[in-house]
DNA sequence: CGCGAACTTGATGTAACTCAAGGCGAGTGG
DNA sequence: CCACTCGCCTTGAGTTACATCAAGTTCGCG
């Protein structure tokens, strides 16, 4: 039984661009089909081409990638909306894998109809771009994160963006989301090793900042969260000639 | 006096993808003039919408961003035939800054056009969903790089990847090609302090991988270079059922 | 000649790493 | 139902790859 564009519970939330009717019927025959997966199914492969691409309908995953050394990096938490795929799409290969974390469905496009997308309806095109330049405005404050902040700092930072993300998406109830990874994806996120993400955790619990247990996270001083989260400023004073 | 996009001395590298006349055409239509700047101009700016866009012709830059605690963080080194301002064409909002580094000439379009872009030909839209995603590639390798790896490897992979892209620009000669940035800058890329950045960066100069003097890179030993620089294997081996 | 920017080098400090061990809950099998 | 394992979290002790501090050198420039 699947889930038409129509009806979809994403689209209405207040995170997402509204869709014309035309958009709206465009991608109901772009969509292929839906997909169940459960936990641990790797659905893109770093260095491979994939003919399938996705949007997450439910559940979590993970974007990571796996290095010479045997080390992993993990790029970013995946969410309902997230689209998923977007390099084998229009390079042909991923730099990266995703893997599923909970259950998740998944809407299913073909790759090859992607050039379509651009041609019969451009604003289909310009979104994808825009979801592009999104993650791209992701990663570098992630890269700013991992390179420049401390321990405690890079925490914060994730776990507030974490919740913010939740938040939008509609998984959060109040002060608290799913949580549903480990410790170490979350050092294998920031650069950290398991050990001192553990320790940095227990302070900020014991801080009364958050609480993560059994896959639960909860912000217990949103505030004081925000203030150590904090990476740039908004735009610089005006200069006066 | 502008150079018109039909005699446009990057469109002939191998590294970029063929124009059709159509598209050429377009483009010419697109750029609304050619911009000349000096070493330390600030193209864009962290934050703010800016109603220009730029591809780089000729020159080098910096993307930079900077935290609240004053720290900056450098996203990548700015080439000839590099795109500035995807973010701020499609979001309205850059996450980072520009900055130019050397005299630059750049190739200046109107954000404004660029919906148009997607509309008319959608070829070029496509183009820039590409370039996007090359640039989300490069961003997780980054990533992967200042989060997991030591600094020697850290080191020695910016500069493989830097003279890779050089060599592909057409500013190489042979095994050298220019580097006009500071330590500082390389230090705030990877995540280092300045004087670390130095002591590794003679260590490699020692061992005869790679020498960095008088805005000059030399690369002395490239298959040591590239080994130690090496981030991610190739697709895993296949399984069978 | 004095000054500032960039690079270099040595000494000292520390944030985060590794190693090692133990606890706890869930599943499994005898 | 208990013994065992396994995954995950937690904590302490010792180590190290970096950072910070502090000079000193070189070079171009007003």
């Amino acid at each position: 039984m699947t889930t038409k564009c129509e009806d979809c519970p994403l689209r209405p939330l207040s995170q997402f661009l509204r869709f014309s009717a035309e958009e709206l019927a465009f991608m109901e025959r772009f969509k292929t089909g839906e997909m169940q997966v459960q936990p641990g199914t790797h659905l893109l492969t770093q260095g491979t081409r994939s003919p399938q691409l996705f949007t997450t309908l439910s559940g979590l995953g993970l974007r990571h990638k796996t290095l010479v050394d045997g080390s992993r990096q993990v790029i970013s938490f995946v969410m309902p909306g997230d689209f998923l795929g977007l390099q084998a799409g229009v390079m042909g290969e991923m730099g990266h894998s995703v893997e599923a974390v909970t259950d998740m469905t998944l809407c299913v496009f073909n790759r090859a109809d992607i050039w379509s997308l651009f041609k019969t309806l451009p604003e289909r095109g310009y979104a994808l771009a825009h979801l592009a330049a999104i993650e791209e405005q992701f990663l570098g404050d992630a890269l700013a994160t991992v390179g420049q902040r401390p321990a405690y700092d890079k925490i914060a930072w994730a776990m507030a963006r974490y919740f913010h993300r939740a938040k939008a998406v509609g998984i959060a109830k109040g002060n608290t989301c799913p949580l549903p990874f480990r410790q170490q994806h979350l050092a294998d996120a920031l650069g950290l090793s398991l050990v001192h993400t553990n320790k940095v955790l227990g302070r900020l619990r014991k801080e009364g900042v958050l609480v993560w247990t059994d896959d639960v996270l909860t912000i217990r001083d949103m505030d004081r969260l925000e203030q150590i989260a904090a990476l740039d400023d908004g735009p610089p004073p005006r200069p006066l000639i």
